[in-house]
RNA sequence: GGGUAAUUAACUCAGUUGGUAGAGUGCCUCCGUCACAUGGAGGAAGUCAGGGGUUCGAGUCCCUUAUUGCCCACCA
């Protein structure tokens, strides 16, 4: 017995996974014999520290993976990290900030090698944190998003969908950081409801004939202002249309224009027309062909455009504009104004509509059938409502800005001309000029958005575009778990990406699960300061206790609230295994026989493998639907309730006994329940359930039980009369239990009962648990109660009465209130049985199965009823 | 404005195709016993948010109201 006293898994975790590895157990080949099952990890940033999200991602993961090895599989999870632009470029930023140094002053390629110094000095943080956790990855195979195969494939795509037209540069209205300084997609903008003001200003007609008053929430684009909107429908502003402006400062003239995009009735009904500031009003200006000012510089300063706040940032601006629209009389009024107010995801600074050149990805075509093969159900979302999150996202989808204005990331591979301006786009630089054959050429010098180098990682990571032998089996892969808020960002984009690059779906299954929030609900962030350190929580308790607590109860696709307070139960769980497997190995000399047929077994044998096997097809129907909460909670079940307080108190009295050979015999069934346990067990607690298995494996079974073979449901340990006989015997453990509480009687002290049954056979064959478990020191079979001399309280079961004589101690009181309270229990359950049963709408329509059932419990209750009734009048005689 | 989810025991949450409501924590009694006090035995505790409907039967399906959360959307 190697089992230290205490469960301690600080002492075996680390050493356990170091094994693992060391055995390549993680690294499947491809091969004809088994089939595939892969997993692509969402891969962390390199900037990433391990947080609770990742670890309830991580673990969801491995729980299906591990499970999928033991079921045979060549099971393949993919890690990889990545390698994050934006976030990365801003670390390294910082790092120049602290010597006193910017981007520019050392240059680009001094930069990116800073950025990769960096990179293999902390990128390698997380990866080491997913082991801690106990994922079973493929180290072997890990990649990076700028790694080598990589970076081939995003070329190798970026160069196709150019040649498909795809790809193309435009002049377009983008989302911009001015802090960042780079363009962002549509998606990297989030929005949420900010207090403003709505100025209402007033604009002069040319002629003199008064003005017309606009309504803004931001007066300082106004430098920028080309026109003035009205809708041809308003009755009261109509009239204005033609009319031209002189704008205010710049004393430029501007047209008062129709269009129907103003909404009538809401401000003044006239809008100033920005096109170089709004997205909307870029719009306008192409229709009216307006022309575009730029007011603002690229850090959110304003330009020379903008009169007397040149130099000034954007939000001062605001306010000197007001200020002299006041001193010049032309602010009519203010009103308060709450509006959505976009920031860049990443800093949070308030972005800015921009016109500016980029590069885009057409999405329609790519949209449509992504589209198709999710509505086909080829592609399905669990829980199935996130498809249409999906669905309204990709059918609205606008085309794609993919580039940044950064250095570290994938640079753009394409070419400009410096004599005739052609672009050449090409997987490595060409020697020369595809239109004029010159020679002097500029590489772009943006990079690609990351998400443009994560949408292809299912077939990246495999060695795409080569048609390796890993891509060529573990293509497609077989499920994508992740969290509902990156769908956007990531699962559509793998899933047209897939379909364009390999024709083929990347996945045919998305699980989708919740956000980790603190114990009020709030989300944690490093910012609020409520967010708990998977690692900590690792060194206090154990990755099996975190990756246990992060499942209990958690259903599909909704948020889990998470606090340290949970996990205690979840250690004391494990605690349990721990030291139900102390004394099994403490009682173990020689491997007992492995199969347990040859023995005939007892009632509470059966009983114990019939549930086991019940619990092993339960929990294999439930991982196949990904019900890991729901698995989970029958394998805890079985293990704590089952075998833990039932059987293994049962299985006491033989192996304490004398009677070696049926010591052996329950040995042998409590190792063989402990093994499936084990192996039920392992893809939710890894580690203590490989340190357990250690000593306890079958010399047969494979080394690790990582690989070892996952229970399925045996036709052989199906025992289902058994199995309801020592329920009842169960019962009557209880019962006995109860009524000694009931009249607190020490559970020390033995009590001797009168059993009166029809079927005494098994009754007495299972009499020593009942003395055993319920501390009873003799009991007596009776055909007539009523020869019993003693004052006894009586328990009423189904075909069965005990009598437990409990002489001065019995309250006739207390056992009238007692048998009353029974009787109308059982009154109600009849009444309710009747009103069934006399329902001719359910004789006829409810399953028959459930008739019966119904019809036979009623029957029962009626006796039981009978029975107590007439105890009831002895106990008033 | 559209969409979506939630509302179940004191608390945190499960509840798999509709078939008599479950767990963990907490609470109350008792037990230092030879796997485990990170424990054991027993117990109390729910009009499943309100209202309507479908059904033999509804926590579960439909409608509606209320509260809350999240996502999407160009109202200056």
């Amino acid at each position: 017995m190697k089992l230290p006293k205490n469960y301690n898994p600080a002492e075996f975790e680390n050493k356990i996974y170091k094994e693992w590895e060391k055995s390549k157990c993680f690294t499947p080949e491809p091969t004809n014999e088994k089939s595939p099952f892969c997993v692509v990890i969402p891969p962390p940033n390199i900037t990433g520290q391990l947080h609770i999200g990742h670890a309830l991602n991580n673990t969801m993961q491995d729980i299906i993976i591990r499970h999928k090895r033991m079921q045979g599989f060549a099971t393949l999870w993919v890690p990889g990290t990545d390698h994050a632009s934006i976030a990365t470029e801003a670390k390294i930023v910082d790092v120049l900030k602290a010597d006193g140094k910017t981007k520019a002053d050392i240059g680009r390629s001094d930069f990116l090698k800073l950025a990769h110094e960096w990179k293999e000095k902390y990128g390698g943080k997380i990866v080491q944190q997913l082991r801690r956790l106990g994922c079973s990855c493929d180290w072997t195979r890990e990649q990076f998003t700028m790694s080598d195969t990589c970076s081939r494939a995003v070329n190798d795509v970026f160069v196709k969908l150019y040649h498909k037209k795809l790809i193309y540069r435009g002049n377009r209205m983008i989302n911009w950081c001015p802090n960042c300084k780079t363009a962002l997609s549509d998606a990297e903008v989030e929005y949420s409801q900010k207090d403003g003001h709505l100025w209402y200003i007033k604009y002069p007609f040319t002629d003199n004939s008064g003005h017309l008053t606009v309504a803004t929430t931001r007066p300082e684009t106004m430098f920028g202002d080309t026109a003035v909107a009205i809708n041809p429908g308003d009755p009261d502003n109509a009239k204005h249309i033609g009319q031209s402006i002189s704008l205010p400062f710049t004393k430029r003239i501007i047209p008062v224009i129709a269009d129907t995009y103003v909404e009538i009735g809401f401000g003044t009904g006239a809008v100033k027309i920005t096109p170089a500031h709004d997205p909307n009003d870029f719009e306008v200006g192409l229709r009216h062909n307006l022309p575009v000012i730029v007011v603002m510089n690229e850090d959110g300063t304003m330009n020379d455009q903008a009169e007397f706040c040149a130099g000034d940032d954007r939000f001062i601006a605001r306010k000197k504009v007001i200020a002299e629209l006041i001193k010049a009389n032309l602010l009519e009024k203010t009103e308060n104004h709450t509006h959505n107010v976009g920031e860049c995801q990443r800093c949070g600074t308030i972005s800015e509509p921009r016109v500016s050149t980029q590069w885009f990805v057409k999405m329609e075509p790519l949209a449509k059938p992504a589209i198709k093969v999710v509505k086909d159900r080829r592609i399905v979302f669990i829980p199935d409502r996130f498809s249409h999150i999906y669905f309204n996202w990709m059918e609205n989808i606008r085309d794609w800005c993919i580039s940044r204005q950064l250095w570290w990331g994938h640079q753009i591979p394409a070419w400009y001309c410096n004599s005739c301006g052609e672009i050449t786009v090409d997987t490595k630089a060409p020697g020369k000029c595809s239109a004029c054959g010159c020679t002097s050429l500029k590489r772009d010098e943006d990079v690609l958005d990351t998400w443009f180098s994560s949408a292809l990682w299912p077939f990246s990571t495999l060695g795409y575009p080569k048609m390796t032998k890993d891509l060529k089996y573990f293509y497609p892969t077989n499920v994508l778990v992740t969290a509902y808020d990156i769908i956007f960002f990531w699962v559509a984009r793998m899933i047209f990406s897939g379909l364009a690059h390999m024709g083929e779906i990347p996945f045919p299954e998305v699980l989708i699960h919740g956000l980790v929030r603190d114990t009020d609900g709030k989300k944690m962030s490093k910012s609020a300061g409520n967010g708990v350190d998977p690692i900590e929580l690792i060194d206090k308790y154990g990755a099996d206790a975190l990756r246990v607590s992060l499942i209990t109860g958690m259903a599909p696709g909704s948020d889990i609230r998470f606090g340290e307070e949970k996990m205690e139960p979840s250690r004391n769980f494990l605690n349990k295994l721990w030291n139900a497997s102390r004394y099994l190995l403490s009682n173990l000399n020689e491997p007992p026989s492995s199969d347990l047929l040859e023995f005939k077994l007892t009632t509470a044998e059966r009983w114990i493998l019939h549930k086991m096997n019940k619990t092993i097809s339960e929990v294999n129907v439930n991982l196949k639907k990904y019900e890991l909460g729901l698995a989970y909670a029958k394998i805890y079940d079985f293990i704590w309730n089952d075998f833990c307080d039932w059987y293994i108190e049962i299985s006491k009295s033989s192996l304490y006994g004398f009677d070696a050979k049926l010591k052996n015999q329950t040995i042998a069934v409590l190792v063989t329940i402990l093994r499936t346990s084990l192996k039920l067990l392992h893809p939710f607690a890894p580690f203590i359930t490989e340190e357990i298995w250690k000593e306890i494996r079958d010399p047969q079974d494979a080394t690790f039980i990582a690989t070892s073979k996952f229970p399925s449901g045996n036709a052989k340990f199906a025992f289902s009369k058994d199995y309801k006989r020592f329920e009842i015997i169960k019962d009557v453990i209880r019962s006995i239990r109860n009524v000694k509480a009931e009249y607190a009687v020490a559970p020390s002290k033995a009590v001797k009962i009168y059993i009166q049954t029809l079927d005494k056979s098994y009754m007495k064959k299972n009499m020593s648990h009942i003395y055993k478990l319920a501390n009873v020191s003799n009991a007596e079979f009776i055909t007539d109660k009523n020869l019993i001399k003693e004052q006894t309280v009586a328990i009423t079961l189904e075909n069965l009465e005990i009598f437990i004589p409990l002489g001065e101690l019995v309250n006739i009181e207390k056992e009238i209130q007692r048998i009353n309270k029974e009787i109308d229990k059982m009154q109600s359950e009849i009444t309710r049985g009747s009103n069934l049963l006399n329902n001719e709408g359910f004789i006829s329509k409810a399953p028959k199965q459930l008739v019966q059932i119904e019809t036979e419990k009623l029957n029962t209750n009626k006796d039981l009823l009978v029975k107590l009734v007439s105890r009831l009048k002895e106990l008033n005689e």
